[in-house]
RNA sequence: GGUCCCGUCGUCCAGGGGCCUAGGACGCCGGCCUUUCAAGCCGGAAACGCCAGUUCGAAUCUGGUCGGGACUGCCA
């Protein structure tokens, strides 16, 4: 049997990290076993489905590396479908369900329910008792699915093990809106029966509406897929991810200069791992072993300092050119206009040193802007801290005369000129030089001092220092 | 309230009867390196929720308990 996956979004935002996740194990499940990968967009909800919200998520997933398979009997763009097409479809299952007696039209209010479900707890019954096939039949109103009350349903999960449910606490649920709309669960079963899934990986908030899925699939005449049901993620406040206090969308990652390998093998590290030691793997590698089984069973808090450790690390892991390439953007937008040929030049240059220390993109930008732009202020911190110390002048002084005399402007040669200089003047080398740091880069913390000068110019680097010295 | 799920360092993951004085990673603390910041290297603090039971032996199996979470829509 193929292995047949498959991700269904609801196109009603950008696509969630928790879904990302759910997606990424699917993608791995299907690769590891060469299987199919699916997406298809379930917008059952026609108030809030947008076209855009769908091709923002396709665009997410393309961005994380999921890359889905086209042409497997799915009809829509890229092979990925829309459930909106298929309306027609789910309601002929409904109608045929209840011409079968698996399931009845029921046209009670919602005030008439509330008063069963009151009456449904007095006498102590389960409360999915409550919503039962009423004596007289309808024929107009939602359709609902009757749960047969004679056994348990019960499923091994993957992930669970085996998860037992009660028919007296499954109620009949709704698959046919009044208005003809499918619900999520008619649509979803009726897709993945007439699709062919094997396996449904997904959220663990969907555990309590399998026993109504595997239901619904036996009363269509079909055998459920295999469930795994992933733990869910939680953001750092030990709560659900959410959007109030979290980063939730993967273009909010992608926005703030997170690599996509990086973002997917943290997303990896959320319920599963290589082995004990593994930490920074491959997609590839992931895929070599990753089996639905190994999931953990615990809820995971996404933690944003660890994916920022981890996306530091995957820069000083590329290549030095892919990160020029990668980070001008930051630095030109930093700047507000497009580096000249020669200052692309000085980029290259310091752009080495930059990559080492460097765990967002955007922040290059602030990193390299001292060399491209005129120095307009200075760090307030970095100047209180250094430059109102005693002997400032006098460093700044001397380091002006010497410089002005230095011929070959390179790091090595500024390096022991200015350790020499320092010698002279019987000051420490830690001392000397950050009033020199802060005069040059505007900071305390900037790029190693003699490169970022070699980088600076000759003229440029006295310039400043004299600029600070004024201030002095 | 009810149903279901889950409980190993602060966080993520490993360990599934003896190999566990519980391992790795992030973070934290200290040190080295060093012109700052990073990076790198070395070291450290830090966990089997609790109580019973099974067993020669339990982080691992069983029961209970406590704690956390999800669901409880004509949302998905």
């Amino acid at each position: 049997m193929t292995v047949r996956v498959r991700i269904a979004p609801s196109p009603t935002g950008n696509l969630h990290v928790g879904t990302a996740r759910a997606a990424l194990f699917n993608w791995l499940y299907a690769r590891a076993k060469g299987g199919v990968f699916i997406v298809r967009s379930d917008d059952t909800d026609l108030e809030r489905s947008t076209k855009e919200y769908e091709q923002g998520i396709l665009d997410s997933l393309r961005w994380l590396g999921l890359d889905w398979d086209e042409g497997v009997d799915v009809g829509g763009p890229h092979g990925t479908y829309r459930q909106s097409a298929r309306f027609d479809r789910y309601r002929q299952v409904a109608e045929g369900l209840v011409a079968s007696g698996a399931a009845y039209y029921d046209n009670r209010s919602s005030e008439e329910l509330e008063a069963a479900r009151q009456r449904a707890q007095k006498e102590g019954l389960h409360p999915g008792n409550y919503i039962r096939r009423p004596e007289e039949a309808e024929s107009e109103g939602v359709i609902r699915l009757s749960i047969p009350q004679d056994a348990a349903i019960v499923f091994e999960d993957l992930v669970r093990d085996r998860v037992s449910f009660e028919p007296q606490d499954v109620d009949d649920f709704v698959i046919l809106r009044s208005n003809g709309v499918p619900t999520y669960h008619l649509a979803s079963t009726v897709d993945d029966v007439d699709y062919g899934i094997t396996h449904v990986a997904r959220g663990e908030d969907l555990l309590p509406s399998t026993p109504k899925h595997i239901v619904l699939t036996r009363a269509m005449g079909a055998t459920e897929p295999i469930y795994a049901h992933l733990p869910l993620l939680f953001g750092t406040d030990g709560k659900k991810l959410s959007k109030r206090h979290d980063a939730t969308s993967l273009t909010d990652y992608r926005d703030a200069g997170y690599l996509p390998d990086a973002v997917f093998n943290y997303l990896c590290l959320l319920g599963w791992s290589v082995d004990g030691d593994t930490t920074i793997f491959s997609r590839e590698e992931a895929v070599g072993v990753f089996d639905l089984a190994d999931v953990s069973k615990n809820p995971a808090t996404f933690d944003p300092e660890k994916l920022q450790w981890m996306n530091g690390e995957y820069i000083r892991a590329m290549e030095s050119a892919w990160f020029e390439s990668l980070s001008l953007p930051f630095v030109e937008s930093h700047l507000g206009r497009a580096l000249t040929d020669s200052e692309m030049e000085v980029f290259k240059e310091i752009s080495p040193l930059v990559q080492e220390r460097t765990k967002l993109l955007p922040e290059v930008g602030g990193q390299v802007g001292f060399l491209f732009s005129e120095m307009e202020s200075y760090d307030d911190a970095s100047w209180q801290k250094v430059m109102t110390k005693d002997g400032v002048t006098e460093v700044l002084t001397a380091a002006i005369g010497r410089l002005r005399e230095v011929d070959t402007w390179d790091a090595a040669t500024l390096d022991s000129e200015m350790r020499a200089m320092l010698a002279e003047m019987e000051v420490g080398v830690g001392k000397g030089l950050q009033p020199m740091r802060v005069a040059v880069t505007g900071s305390s913390i900037s790029p190693p001092l003699f490169e970022s000068m070699a980088a600076l110019g000759k003229d440029r680097t006295v310039a400043r220092l004299e600029a600070a010295l004024r201030l002095l």
